[in-house]
DNA sequence: GAGTGGTCTAGACCACTAA
DNA sequence: TAGTGGTCTAGACCACTCC
């Protein structure tokens, strides 16, 4: 039974959206808003491509992108259907400040320290710099809602970007590291828990000895530079970590 | 300047696996053996294609693949470029029991408790199912190389299927699911510190009150159905969580 | 046997980048 | 201006699933 004949695709060919895209923004419209429900087979890509008057590839595009963000499952001889929406929300694992704004909490940020310096052993090696080497240290408190969460330490290589105690405490620092052209293109993220600190539990109003969970995580752009390392130490009581993981076999 | 040209590519049209699934992985094989350097320009698309007597959508399928993998970007206007392999390893964050099978330490797994019991409320929830309802829980003590590493709490919806402690000592669950014809599609994943009760700090051979790195995680089906639910209490003095993020803006 | 997605071809025009 | 990837078309045959 071919569903999507009762939902409105309309496609705009003067826009400069692709085809493709569009289909699949409104397909996912779709499914968000319970126009296609779970377990619909969204019939034939022939027919569809047909109706729409675009040609098959393009309608696979469409759907392999829906495929691909685990609102659809293509079943070979049987169809593509609709997948329950127990699931959603984005499957990335973004930065900690777009995290807690999508959750409607007031993230704000206060800088304990900002310096150039020589760089500690561990930091230089996963910053693949020589030891010693002058790199920009930065200490800062992450807050929600005027509550503390979380200790961010980090490292940056000498970028010829040096950014402002002001700029760091009003906005997300992946955000000012891509004005300045430094583009992050992936990451290696080890996730742990340790007891606090007799500083740490001070600066998070923890008693001593709390569990934190800390995150550490080199990022590199597509050359391969490290572009940043840093450590989260985030109160357990009150932060967690929400994952959305597709399970391809 | 294109360096494809150096490496060998041969495709088999007799071979039942797809063209674009040999190049893609002939590909993958030559930037992990070094073959294609960090940096080099994989050259013209439609040149490839023609070389491997291909069309060149299929030759933009295999390339695509290994842009979604992170190994390669590219840049119009400019070219298909090799990413510095800074950072590999499957991105999933799979089970536990393959982690550590990969890693090279010999996981083992002993079962504590195994019954069904009527669900507690939260599970309830999670799983989709009434109050109350009789669900498999099952306890189990992950070890490494005899080591304890994890308290794993697993609760699962009736399927019809009842796996027995020795089934669950040699394999991971997630293996036992699968040969049952139970897939799951998709999970949601908590991931949290918290400090060890005394009961879980014995099992663990930790001090009381040591930090706890906790997973808990809802698997589902595509249908929707809540597929398992369940708790990792890992010593976070022993185990930490590996993530390769890609990030894409 | 009928219907589905999976793969593949041989073209085309456009937008962007760099020199 | 020349070269690149981004998008799109209109077909084709195959493998698989279900009846």
């Amino acid at each position: 039974m071919d569903v999507t004949w009762s939902v409105d695709l309309s496609l705009d060919r003067g826009s400069p959206v692709p085809l493709y895209f569009q289909l699949s923004q409104q397909l996912e419209s779709a499914i968000e808003h319970g126009r296609l429900r779970p377990g619909a087979l969204l019939g034939n890509e022939i027919r569809l491509a047909g109706r729409l008057g675009l040609s098959r590839p393009t309608v696979r595009q469409a759907i392999q992108n829906l495929v691909d963000k685990g609102l659809l499952v293509r079943r070979r001889g049987v169809g593509t259907q609709v997948v329950h929406p127990r699931v959603r929300r984005p499957s990335q694992l973004s930065s900690l400040w777009d995290d807690l704004e999508a959750a409607g909490r007031r993230p704000s940020t206060l800088v304990r320290s900002l310096a150039a310096v020589p760089a500690p052993p561990e930091v230089a090696t996963a910053l693949g710099l020589a030891d010693g080497a002058e790199v920009l240290r930065l200490e800062r408190l992450r807050l929600a809602d005027g509550e503390p969460l979380a200790l961010l330490l980090t490292y940056l290589p000498p970028h010829g970007f040096r950014p402002s105690a002001d700029e760091l405490e009003t906005t997300g620092l992946y955000r000012l590291l891509r004005t300045a052209g430094v583009t992050p293109h992936s990451a290696r993220q080890t996730i742990g828990a340790r007891a606090a600190t007799p500083e740490e539990a001070t600066a998070l109003t923890e008693p001593p000895g709390a569990p934190l969970l800390t995150l550490t995580r080199t990022a590199y752009d597509t050359a391969g530079r490290a572009v940043e390392h840093g450590t989260h130490a985030c109160r357990a009581s009150r932060y967690s970590l929400d994952l959305q993981l597709l399970l391809r076999p």
